[in-house]
DNA sequence: AACTAACTACGAAAGTCTTCGTATATGATC
DNA sequence: GATCATATACGAAGACTTTCGTAGTTAGTT
C-alpha cells in the first residue's frame, strides 16, 4: 500500500491541508485561483481519490465534505522518500544541500535549520 | 521548455549520471540489476529521450553512445523546484527539515550540512 | 558475397491521468 | 408538489507512459 498521489491529486491535497474538511465547490474555487479547472473535473478527481483511499468524506446535506485520509506529514514523507530515491539516488544530504543552494534561503530559515540540526544530534 | 523526465527516464538518467557516455546495452544491463526490463524497452525509452532533448548521442560503429544533455545538477534542480512546489507548497525549509527528520541522517551528513550553511551565510 | 550476431527503428497495445459532457439526484423556494 | 439551482455519478475521449514484438540495418566472420 504505497501512497502515490498524482500531481493533480496533490494540488487538491494541498488545498485540503490548508483547510479541511472542504466541499468540491470550495476546492474547485481554490484551484481556480491558480488555473482554470472545470467543476466536474475536480469532482471526478476527488471521487477517484476517495476510492483510492486518499480522501475521507461524509455527507452534509446534499454535498460531501472531504478531508485527507492521512496526516500531511505522512504523505509528504512518502513522497519525499520516493523523490530522494528517484532523483538523488537515495542521498538525502545531497538533496538537502541542493535545496539549500538553489532555492534562496533566508537567514531565518538557516537559523531554523541549524536549531533543528542541534536537536537531531542531541537525540542520537 | 521545462525539464520533466518521467520516472523511467530518470532511472536511465541516473545510470548515465554515474557513467557516461553509455550504450543502450550498458544502460539496460545496469537497469536489469534492479529489475527486469527488455532491451527494446530501454532502447525505445532512450530514443524518446533523445527526441525530447534529454539525451545526446553519437554513432560509434554500429551503436550509439548516449549521454545526458544537461548537467546532473540542472536536472536535479528543476525536479526539486517542481517537487517543493507540488508537495511542500513552495517551502524549501519545510522540505529540508522533513528530509532531515525522517530519513536517517548520519553525524557526518549533519556536519556537512552545517558547513554548507556556514558557507551560505557568508555568501550573503 | 553470404551468414550471423547485435544493433536501430517503428508501430501498437495496455495502462494511467486528466478532462469534461451528460444524466440523474437532492434540497430549497414559490 | 412543481420548479430551479446545485450536487453527485458515470462514461468516454485524448494525451501520455511503459512495454515489447517485428522488421530492417550494420559490421564482422567464414
Amino acid at each position: 500500500m504505497s501512497i502515490k498521489p498524482t500531481e493533480s491529486e496533490l494540488e487538491i491535497l494541498r488545498v485540503l491541508w490548508e483547510k479541511s474538511p472542504g466541499t468540491v465547490r470550495e476546492v474547485n474555487d481554490a484551484l481556480n485561483e491558480k488555473r482554470e479547472v472545470g467543476y466536474t473535473t475536480t469532482l471526478k478527481l476527488m471521487q477517484i481519490m476517495y476510492n483510492k483511499g486518499l480522501l475521507k468524506r461524509e455527507r452534509a446535506g446534499k454535498t460531501h465534505r472531504y478531508e485527507p485520509a492521512m496526516p500531511k506529514e505522512t504523505t509528504q514523507n512518502a513522497l519525499l522518500s520516493r523523490f530522494v530515491e528517484n532523483a538523488f539516488g537515495g542521498s538525502t544530504s545531497n538533496l538537502v544541500m541542493q535545496a539549500l543552494g538553489n532555492q534562496r534561503t533566508s537567514p531565518e530559515d538557516i537559523e531554523a535549520i541549524r536549531a533543528y540540526l542541534d536537536e537531531l544530534e542531541n537525540k542520537q
